[in-house]
DNA sequence: AACGTCACG
DNA sequence: ACGTACGTGACGTTG
């Protein structure tokens, strides 16, 4: 077997990274997208082809014959983008730091170049495999040499290869006919000019027929479009000069060597290192960290008890004034190790069988001495189970970190160090393993465990002080220690609480489904002619639009679309098509409502969910295991669902909910003055826009007016675009469009704060709310278009659907410290974006409602009112 | 693990 | 010409 060299165009490679990929940046500042996609594609292809050895080749652009000879035609080819530039030379470095060869010559393009080394990889008895993202180098394609030509399809990417035959099945020609035919259709990016009038098509069938430029210009009186016959004959000498310019050279001056290609291991230490830096973090995982994990760059001194007494000596002697930071080690839902530091430098790790680390903890945790966690909720919930109540906490890392910068989804003791310290240290990933070949905490040495609990202590303590620092900074001091860090503990006890449920009226409800789910399964299989599984979109894809030949089916990536709103428009098409519907409507409250929440109810006939602080981009909170913020209710099949939520006896719901919010907030913050006074008069917003946007008296609406108006609503809130509108209400997009100018020209304030929120997130980077939480928008400056809509439509939302998250926090906040204050034993226990539930004590009924009321009306200070309906229900289903 | 689908705000 | 709504989480299928 002869090995296989892969021979990659650098730039070529790197553009399409940096045109493909988000646009990324390091915490510095660099650009990285377009190295960040061109390794992307490399370990593809390396895990595809396991190549032997490996070359990348880099354009110099040198002011040679080739270019001034065609001056004339200057200025079709597109210069490398500015944030592009610095990359190349830190892809080289990259993979120089990797072993990989790289080649250049000053005044050779990449494809010269790859076209030589190929040619000698050939000779060398190698098998030489091509990857750029130009098609122009599929001429080089022949019996050895493939090329790979990455594309993105469906919002993946795929690399296609081709070999000679390949080449000529795409394109019905040879790989060298390939280039008499650029000749003739000319290349506008790499200055070829072609013959006039002739394109893709008229080239294609010329070479075909005549096989090459030259045989075709002899020929030229016979050939078939009078045109091109006639501008072949007169640019006869183009055509040759574009001939040779087509040819990717196969003989530059320039010395190679294949062995010097050879792999070998690519991740050393000076890669990882560089990764890391760059934050090619999905990529760390290639690395065996074994050999490259990073000792505490720190001279600390970590001590690690395993005796009683010993350990015991240790948590007395921290100082009970200041800032002890810890850290509790879990092994699933077992305290298996603690850890503290309470002076730079300096941590202790004890581990001891849990019974003994409660006993030994249970004073510092319930004392007031100030601590600084991660991930306090967690700790004061389990520890809750455990007999100890948490006190104490003044600081939370996990949160800051989440207010410092939303847009990350992990914040472990690694990426703080890395973050705020500068330093690094290997994740708990990189030494626990994942997946399934994860291994306990207490599987690691002592000595291991020593460094990496303490460190993790040790880290937090000084990450504290520079977080607090950026807080101050961005004047989010008052976000972060008045509404997130007291929402901590109201979370927790929200999910110490937990919420009813009926065990009997659940099953129930669960069976009710069973008997129309098979009748809908067999009618469905009849209807079809044949059983199949429904449950498969790829399957019945198959079935509708194969089979049965139903007309109108959209294309995902993998293939036919049987969402329900391509369903919906066949409905009148085939009976089979209402049975799926309603099929999948049934199947879905089975399986992820009855049967989903009946497997985390608990013997106690209460489901405990966990709220996340950290989750989302936006400062929204989510519910998961079970999700209790998507439980049916729009339909009133689901809805029935909700009557199975019950309160603990003695209680009743008391329900809140905002009314509008997200657009009282953005007439408030837009200062609009229609829509400010419209709320202040208490009119139906939907009503009023479509009087509005369909200069209709407001009296005169009409119900389809009306919820077309409501549409236009929240197009507006999620930065609308006439396209997407169109297709939710069933317009065209010109009529959509012609709403939208409607809404903004009644609502100009409101069109002024959109382009301002934009305006402001381009110039700052981030968009932020009115208590200044922010989000990171780095796609607002994409070179991609889609990317950078994407960038504009988040900095339109994100203010309103942060605006209105910051205030139900200060509502929850406000209620949770009300119903404290005041002794009431009803309890918060659940939130909906938009609201609040309460477990309320029949006695407690009067007061719990005027204070929900109160709290959540005065969370905020807009310039309209922040309405809030209260209903009282036995169930849940009830209080809404 | 990724995708399609669908439940909620 | 591009191909779209903003923010989530759970389930079943498929590679």
């Amino acid at each position: 077997m002869s090995d296989k060299i892969m021979l990659l165009d650098g730039n070529s490679l790197i553009n399409r990274g940096y045109y493909a990929m988000p646009h990324l940046s390091n915490k510095n500042g660099e650009f990285t997208g377009g190295v960040f996609g061109f390794l992307n594609i490399f370990f593809k292809l390396t895990d595809e082809e396991k190549p032997d050895m490996a070359a990348v080749c880099f354009d110099v652009h040198h002011p040679t014959f080739r270019h001034e000879a065609y001056s004339a035609y200057k200025g079709t080819r597109k210069g490398t983008p500015e944030e592009l530039i610095p990359q190349i030379p830190l892809l080289k470095h990259i993979l120089a730091s990797m072993g990989i060869k790289t080649y250049e010559l000053a005044g050779y393009e990449a494809d010269d170049l790859l076209g030589t080394l190929a040619a000698a990889s050939e000779r060398a008895g190698l098998e030489p495999v091509i990857v750029s993202g130009d098609r122009d180098l599929l001429q080089l394609a022949g019996a050895l040499t493939r090329i790979r030509i990455p594309k993105t399809k469906g919002g993946q990417t795929v690399i296609e290869d081709y070999r000679a035959e390949d080449v000529k099945a795409a394109y019905g020609v040879t790989p060298s006919e390939f280039i008499e035919m650029k000749a003739l259709m000319g290349d506008a990016s790499d200055n070829i000019p072609g013959v006039p009038k002739i394109g893709e098509k008229t080239a294609a069938k010329i070479i075909a027929e005549y096989k090459t430029v030259e045989n075709a210009i002899a020929n030229a009186d016979k050939i078939k479009p009078p045109t091109a016959a006639k501008n072949l004959a007169e640019f006869a000498d183009q055509a040759r000069m574009s001939r040779f310019l087509a040819e990717i050279k196969t003989d530059v001056p320039i010395e190679f060597s294949p062995e010097e290609c050879r792999l070998k291991n690519m991740f050393t230490k000076e890669a990882y290192d560089l990764f890391k830096e760059y934050e090619f973090k999905s990529m760390l995982s290639r690395f065996d960290t074994k050999q490259v994990n990073t000792d505490p760059p720190s001279a600390a001194q970590f001590e690690y008890y395993s005796v009683f007494s010993e350990a015991r000596q240790a948590v007395s002697a921290l100082n009970p004034f200041a800032e002890v930071s810890y850290r509790i080690i879990y092994d699933g839902d077992t305290v298996a190790a603690f850890s503290a530091s309470d002076e730079a430098g300096r941590a202790f790790c004890a581990e001891l069988p849990e019974a003994e680390l409660i006993t030994l903890l249970k004073d510092f945790f319930e004392s007031d001495c100030p601590k600084i966690a991660h991930n306090a909720k967690r700790d004061i919930v389990s520890l809750r189970k455990k007999g100890i109540e948490l006190n104490g906490i003044v600081f939370d890392n996990m949160i800051a970190a989440y207010i410092l910068d939303s847009a990350i989804d992990e914040y472990e003791y690694n990426e703080l160090a890395e973050d705020f310290l500068g330093e690094s240290y290997p994740s708990l990933e990189e030494v626990l393993g994942k997946g399934k070949s994860r291994i306990s905490p207490s599987a690691l040495g002592r000595e291991e465990k020593a460094r990496l609990f303490g460190t993790m202590a040790e880290v937090g303590l000084r990450a504290k002080g520079i977080m607090e620092q950026k807080l101050e900074e961005n004047g989010q001091h008052k976000l972060y220690f008045d509404i997130e860090l007291p929402l901590v503990y109201v979370l927790a006890d929200m999910e110490t609480e937990g919420m009813g449920v009926d065990r009997k009226g659940l099953t129930e409800y669960g069976k009710s489904l069973e008997s129309k789910i098979e009748e809908l399964k067999n009618d469905i299989y009849w209807l079809a002619g044949e059983s199949f599984n429904i449950n498969s979109p790829k399957q019945l894809g198959v079935i509708l639009f194969e089979k049965l030949g139903l007309k109108g089916g959209k294309k995902t990536k993998t293939g036919w679309s049987t969402s329900a709103d391509v369903l919906e428009k066949l409905k009148d098409d085939d009976p089979i098509i209402g049975r799926i519907l309603e099929y999948r409507t049934y199947v879905k409250l089975k399986s992820t409502y009855a049967d989903g929440l009946l497997a985390v109810l608990g013997d106690d006939n209460r489901i405990y969910s966990t709220f996340n602080q950290t989750i989302t981009t936006t400062g929204r909170i989510s519910s998961t295991e079970p999700n209790l913020q998507n439980i049916p209710i729009r339909l009133e099949l689901g809805r029935q669902l909700r009557k199975v939520f019950i309160p603990k006896d003695g209680c009743v719901f008391v329900d809140g909910d905002y009314s509008q919010i997200e657009l009282r907030v953005l007439a408030s913050m837009s200062g609009d003055e229609t829509l400010i006074n419209a709320f202040k008069e208490g009119q139906d917003i939907h009503t009023l826009t479509a009087s509005q946007v369909f200069g209709i008296p407001f009296d005169e609406v009409t119900p389809l007016q009306r919820s077309n108006a409501k549409a236009v609503n929240f197009g507006i809130v999620y930065g609308i675009s006439a396209f997407s509108l169109g297709q939710d209400v069933g317009i065209s997009k010109k009529e959509a469009e012609r709403y939208i100018n409607g809404y903004f020209e009644k609502y100009p304030n409101v069109k002024a704060f959109m382009n301002n929120m934009v305006e402001l997130a381009r110039k700052n980077g981030y968009g932020s709310t009115i208590f200044n939480r922010r989000r990171y928008i780095p796609e607002i400056s994409s070179p991609a278009f889609l990317q950078r809509s994407f960038g504009e439509r988040v900095a339109m939302n994100m203010p309103v659907q942060g605006s209105a998250a910051d205030i139900i926090k200060i509502a929850m906040v406000k209620v949770h410290r009300r119903l404290k204050a005041e002794g009431l034993a009803s309890k918060l226990i659940l939130q909906v974006h938009d609201e609040l539930l309460i477990e309320t004590r029949r006695d407690e009924l009067e007061a719990v409602k005027r204070i929900m009321k109160e709290e959540m009306e005065t969370a905020a200070q807009l310039a309209v009112p922040l309405v809030t309906d209260i209903h009282i229900g036995e169930t849940w289903y009830e209080a809404k």
